[in-house]
RNA sequence: CGGGGUGUAGCGUAGCCCGGUAUCGCGCCACAUUUGGGAUGUGGAGGUCGUAGGUUCGAAUCCUGCCACCCCGACCA
């Protein structure tokens, strides 16, 4: 039992800002809306780099690096994307400091204007597309395969650790290309590539669907998304892909000599995923314990705890760790040595429970004797006691690190389908929204109109437009009109 | 940015209404006994009471501004 961290079923937003300070993986910042990101939690969020880097790279891209500051100019060339971050973006005016005349401290030197002041990014796409507009000449220049990874600026009205800071890690994907059909399909390849990791990695089923015209970015003619359900009902956006067309193309002047000997703008596309997927993993997994990481992302995926009387045990003990450790590492299997004499062992199973760690390997002098070991599982908190003669212990483990991995998707998959309900009137709709919550699969005529006006009498928006969207006639639950297919509900994050 | 709430030692808090220099628990340090689910005892250290002003002989306490955090709206990855 974790020493007084909320429960889930009483206060959840509370419970998972306790959790995610207790578990060391953020806290806020001297700045509002900040966040410091701590090595437990870094750490996690390298894990998911790596992956997804690796994918990145599979797929064809390359890594670059482009600047903090974007001249104000350049937001405002392509219309709807200004207007759609021109509320949140932190401004540059000055670039000097001096002392205070009175000696109350340092102020900012007014002799020191910006004739134009610079905009922390809030993403990237127009410096980029101003720069690409000197990368391509050519229809050999493309398709160009670039993603940098960054950290974006937003000011935000209301703020949550990981799920919604000022200033937050990410990755941005940039390609051009010379149609907009490869364009589209590089769209929905990335979009695949997020719902792989998600999945495969985060052990977090998503759906893969479509944005309404509404949700859309800004300066995007297509929006894909992978969205997830968490624990408590609500909706999150877990990873977006856009169509750009030749929006910023345009915007920009980026053309490129085609084939055939004529002059055509390029197509593009953005997609991004940013430190918004730890809030993600918490949410998915933990419960009223701590955090359950899923053994692909985790720090580390064992920690072996000793249990001794004295030096001599210590010693005799650690020998058959330092052996287990070392078969386990042979295996590739990440793990940790606790052999701290600062803490008992109940102090450490209750903190690597908090923290998530997939494994708990107990070692004692029982064990010694009994050629025993106590295997205990995060995910269920399940123990059993293992014979070493029983299999190869990298064996034992690595089986059971595969059984929680799927495991814990199972479990949020099935969540996801018991809390995916089906709502054919506009009552039931509103009740199912109040005392079940998750992802409402309703009829929707396709207008702006309707969406907005169910947005504003129940807080609800329409998630995706599911990729696996089936094909039938239905009239809309809140005008009546014709309708196709059911899209997806949801109050969201 | 609007409404509500909170801010006192590393963390959680009492004291505030009714002004007199701060309570308790956890944690921390030392020693001893302990170690298979957050040990026990004894001793000890640690506080510009969020911050800047004001009122007062005197402010954690009363007043004002500011900052941060939480909840509810508007905004959003």
């Amino acid at each position: 039992m974790s020493k007084g961290l909320p429960k889930r079923s009483e206060d959840y937003s509370l419970w998972y800002n306790e959790l995610v300070k207790r578990a060391d993986l953020a806290e806020n910042s001297p700045v509002r809306g900040c966040m410091v990101i701590k090595p437990y939690g870094y750490s996690i969020w390298e894990k998911m780099q790596a992956e997804l880097d690796r994918m990145f790279k599979e797929t064809g891209h390359t890594n670059a690096y482009f600047p903090l500051f974007i001249p104000k100019s350049f937001l405002s060339k392509e219309a709807s994307h200004v207007e759609g971050f021109a509320k949140e973006c932190a401004v540059v005016t000055h670039y000097r400091l001096k002392n205070a005349e009175d000696g109350s401290g340092v102020i900012v030197d007014p002799e020191a204007k910006l004739e134009e002041e610079l905009i922390v990014r809030p993403t990237s796409e127009t410096v980029i597309w101003s720069t690409y507009k000197n990368w391509i000449q050519s229809y050999r220049d493309l398709p160009l395969l670039v993603n940098q990874w960054a950290n974006v600026v937003r000011w935000e009205m209301r703020t949550r650790l990981f799920l919604r800071t000022t200033e937050f890690l990410w990755q941005e994907g940039h390609t051009a290309h010379a149609t907009a059909k490869e364009a589209m399909a590089e769209t929905v390849q990335m979009m695949n590539v997020y719902a792989q990791f998600a999945e495969e990695y985060m052990a977090l089923p998503v759906v893969k669907g479509k944005k309404t015209a509404n949700e859309r970015f800004a300066g995007a003619d297509e929006t894909l998304c992978i969205e997830a359900l968490m624990q408590d009902g609500k909706a999150l956006q877990a990873g977006t892909s856009h169509f750009l067309g030749q929006n910023f193309a345009k915007a920009f002047e980026v053309k490129f000599a085609t084939k055939e000997g004529g002059l055509d703008y390029v197509w593009g596309t953005s997609w991004g995923v940013s430190t918004r997927l730890m809030g993600a993993l918490i949410m998915a997994h933990s419960d009223d314990n701590g955090l359950v990481l899923p053994p692909k992302l985790a720090p580390f995926q064992v920690v072996i705890v000793p249990i001794y009387r004295g030096e001599e045990e210590l010693t005799l003990i650690s020998v058959k760790a330092n052996e287990i450790m070392a078969d386990l590492r042979k295996a590739g299997i990440s793990v940790k040595y606790d052999d701290r004499d600062t803490q008992k062992p109940g102090w450490k199973f209750a903190e690597y429970e908090l923290k998530g760690v997939p494994i708990r390997i107990g070692l004692g002098p029982r064990d010694l004797e009994n050629k025993t070991l106590e295997i205990a599982r995060r995910d269920t908190l399940t123990k059993e006691s293992f014979q070493w003669e029983e299999m190869p212990i990298a064996q034992k483990i690595g089986k059971l690190l595969e059984e929680i991995q799927e495991q814990i998707y199972q479990k949020a998959f099935d969540f996801r389908i018991e809390n995916t309900t089906e709502v054919n009137s506009w009552e039931e709709f509103k009740e199912v929204l109040e005392t079940k919550a998750g992802f409402l699969s309703a009829h929707w005529d396709g207008t702006s109109e309707t969406e907005e006006k169910i947005k504003e009498l129940t807080k609800a928006t329409i998630r995706c437009i599911p990729l696996d969207q089936v094909q039938e006639s239905g009239s809309c639950i809140f005008s009546g009109q014709p309708s196709v297919g059911r899209v997806l509900f949801a109050k969201a994050y």
